[in-house]
DNA sequence: GTTGGATAATCTCAATGGGACTATCCAGAA
DNA sequence: TTCTGGATAGTCCCATTGAGATTATCCAAC
């Protein structure tokens, strides 16, 4: 029964940050904000966590901390062990979870007929304005990265992939938000007594029906068989 | 100081449960249930939550507990009272909060090139597995309501706009992940050797920035002003 | 010399997740 | 008739987490 048995269990979170220490020693506020300013679009986590997981990943024996110091102020380095590459290693074998969605102002959307118009036509406006800001700010990192100011550009093909799924992501919030605008403008002024024409859930199940088809013929393993065994 | 003000503070969640008193009473089981089948796409919570919330309603005047039983065992019937509707109606004025997303596959493929590119392959298959779950759950579900078996054909409107978000994202997911897999099966067996072109990156901010200009062009306020404040 | 923003954390409390636990009801199988 | 399994109807608890308040130093610019 070693400490490192007792240590707490690693997460997904710990995972995250022996990840970027895969790269490269950091400091833990180095990290701290490495991880706000890039995973936080896809693991958002408090600041706070993020000061706890690397002294786990030391117990762990998966890092090791080195104290430093700048002027009067200490600062701890952490750099990624052998042990911890191999870790790292083990815990991409595995696929890990689907993704989780949290949208307040769909749920809001959801209850619509209990407000009015204007309150579903400000939250879908909210929407669009949130996409347009992600966007915003994911173009000018896009632009200083290729105009050679970032770093790590011996990692861009592994990273621009996951780039491209929070591209679309922002596009689709956008264009939905687009189309529910127009959907939402043409409502009476109560939303309850919007006709409740089934003509859209038709046209949304048509939608899911062939992109579950397109899903069934691409899909890697012998289709047919595939969709059976479920 | 009422006792309502020493009640504990009203979440999101609350309204969540609100929302789906204003449909009919519900007992907690049913609204647990129904929380689950619908609303945990867009705010999932876990199920010792939503048996805590109506009590919270109840204290701050939002609703009445009707105590029932069916032979030995009790249950509770929470109503809507009309301030719940009003406290629903002022909390469906302020727009919320933007969507966030928590995405472990997605993750790891940002650390791929610590693993092999066959690590890659299988969390791309798992989330296409993933996605084509959600459709068929979607469709499954579509599909009963059109036939007239579910409920609340009066709310369709309201609530196929909705819906329509929830299909194009998990399609989102899918088309992303076929993409990907394409290109992750033109990487060498360590992908940390992986040709960093940045071909994909320069196409993705040709897209972002697309999308940004359509964004200016068809946004409500004035765009040029609108951006400018920014 | 001062100020403000970046660096470098720690601490705490309320909120939350996730499951273990209890117990009854009811339909269908044995 | 009894038994069983799944649905109904919750309660309870603990470890994890989020969110922010707090402390303190460094450093460049005014």
């Amino acid at each position: 029964m070693s400490r490192v048995e007792r240590a707490p269990a690693l997460t997904t979170t710990s995972f995250a940050i022996l990840g970027l220490l895969a790269i490269q020693p950091w400091t833990t506020y180095e990290l701290a904000v490495q991880m706000e300013r890039t995973l936080n679009r896809v693991w958002p986590r408090a600041r706070s966590r993020l000061y706890e997981e690397p002294k786990k990943l030391v117990a762990h024996g998966l890092a090791t901390a080195t104290k430093e110091s700048v002027g009067r102020r200490p600062r701890t380095v952490y750099t990624i062990t052998d042990q911890g590459r191999a870790a790292l290693a083990e815990w991409l074998q595995s696929p890990g979870e689907g993704p989780s969605l949290e949208f307040e102002q769909h749920l809001k959307l959801f209850f619509a007929d209990f407000g009015t118009r204007e309150d579903a036509l400000a939250g879908l406006a909210a929407s669009r304005a949130w996409a347009e800001q992600q966007l915003d700010v994911f173009i000018e990192s896009a632009r200083a990265y290729l105009a050679g100011e970032g770093e790590f550009h011996q990692r861009s093909a592994v990273t621009s992939v996951g780039a491209r799924f929070l591209v679309d992501f922002y596009d689709l919030v956008d264009r939905w938000a687009a189309w529910a605008t127009e959907v939402v403008q043409e409502w009476p002024d109560d939303p309850s007594r919007a006709d409740p024409t089934l003509a859209i859930d038709h046209y949304i199940l048509q939608l899911a029906q062939q992109r579950a088809s397109r899903l069934a013929e691409t899909s890697d393993p012998p289709p047919a068989t595939a969709k059976r065994d479920r």
